[in-house]
DNA sequence: TCTAGGGTTGACCGCATGGTTAAACCGGAA
DNA sequence: TTCCGGTTTAACCATGCGGTCAACCCTAGA
């Protein structure tokens, strides 16, 4: 499952190999398809299991307690982290969802159970009552959560880009993304006052 | 070539067939590879010009006498415009670079021809000077560029997540996208002030 | 009217790749 | 020692797909 993950990140659904990854798990080609039912339902698999280790994390937060300042930098503090750690996954994850769109609905779903409309309501709470103490700029819970995921993931997406653009190299790109956990948290803080 | 771009885009370079965009474009399959030298040829001419779509713009307002809210909101204004019409660009491209990262740096120095460093050079001049005089927070080209271009595109490239998120049909996502059109420039402009 | 040459096509080829299967292996229980 | 279920493998199969080719069509110029 694990030479699954990393085959599929790197070369996306389509491009993906069977073999690569049967070789990748030292293992026989045909022991993939005893264990998953052939290249369609481990790619399901591999693709619910990045949604699982992506949108947990930030619903949980925006459900929270926390203020929205809070929210916004613990989000940022934690796709960094994550991200940073798994270079493909940004990217693979944008590919599959352009290109296969059909099986995102029902694994959303199935994700969240609910607790999506939790979130979503905390935050229209906390907005609606900042808004009336003249603290918060107006806005919806949706822009928030866009601002937020926007500034945090982007940069990952299109790191190759970034890095042919900036002439950076790996090391280069390091050093942008520590310059840029530094000030995020900061530039969001601002952009919500009113 | 048309009918190339749409294919392209909307099965990524590995899921693309050149069958389907030869009938895309009511024409025999032969003919794909008398005019363009096969798949390979024809995917990287079409990610190009996807690039030289999304590049010129912003690099030329960078790169004019505008003050910095003004670039940013013009370049919100034209990736909104454009990603409405095209909605598996930004998916598409962010696709292609993470999982063939190798032809994008000779890509990128085609189109640019050192207009990069141009607009760049420009955005720390204009940023050290509005530092100084104390009316701008502190940071670098990079990160303003990063911050713009992720406010305006990012959503356009999980278009699909945020409408299984959030529950909306084609309909509901263009109204996400106005109410956002509103707001991003504001926030923008808040984000900068010190 | 004839011809040359680019444009266009259906038919075909080879191969990579997803998928299958029958046999071999292996450890444990009787 | 033997049997048996679960596991693993090499070899094989079917087919989708990129690519080629020889023939045909059409028009412009002589």
């Amino acid at each position: 499952m694990e030479a699954a993950d990393r085959v599929f990140l790197r070369r996306g659904t389509h491009g993906a190999r069977m073999a690569e990854i049967a070789a990748e798990a030292g293992v026989n080609k045909a022991l993939l398809h005893y264990y998953y039912r052939g290249k369609e339902k481990l790619a399901e698999a591999v693709f619910l299991r990045m949604l699982r280790r992506l949108l947990p994390a930030v619903v949980e937060t925006m459900a929270s307690d926390l203020g929205l300042e809070e929210k916004a930098a613990r989000t940022i503090e934690s796709y960094v982290e994550q991200l940073s750690r798994h270079p493909y996954l940004p990217g693979y994850v944008i590919g599959e969802v352009t290109h296969h769109p059909d099986r995102l609905p029902q694994l959303v779903a199935g994700i969240a159970g609910g607790r999506f409309e939790q979130a979503i309501a905390k935050l229209e709470a906390q907005i609606a009552a900042r808004v009336a103490a003249g603290t918060l700029a107006p806005t919806s819970a949706r822009q928030f959560l866009a601002n937020v995921l926007s500034l945090a993931i982007f940069p990952f997406a299109v790191r190759p880009m970034l890095q042919a653009v900036f002439g950076l190299d790996g090391d280069g790109f390091a050093g942008f993304v520590a310059e840029r956990r530094g000030e995020l948290a900061g530039f969001v803080a601002r952009g919500l006052r009113p």
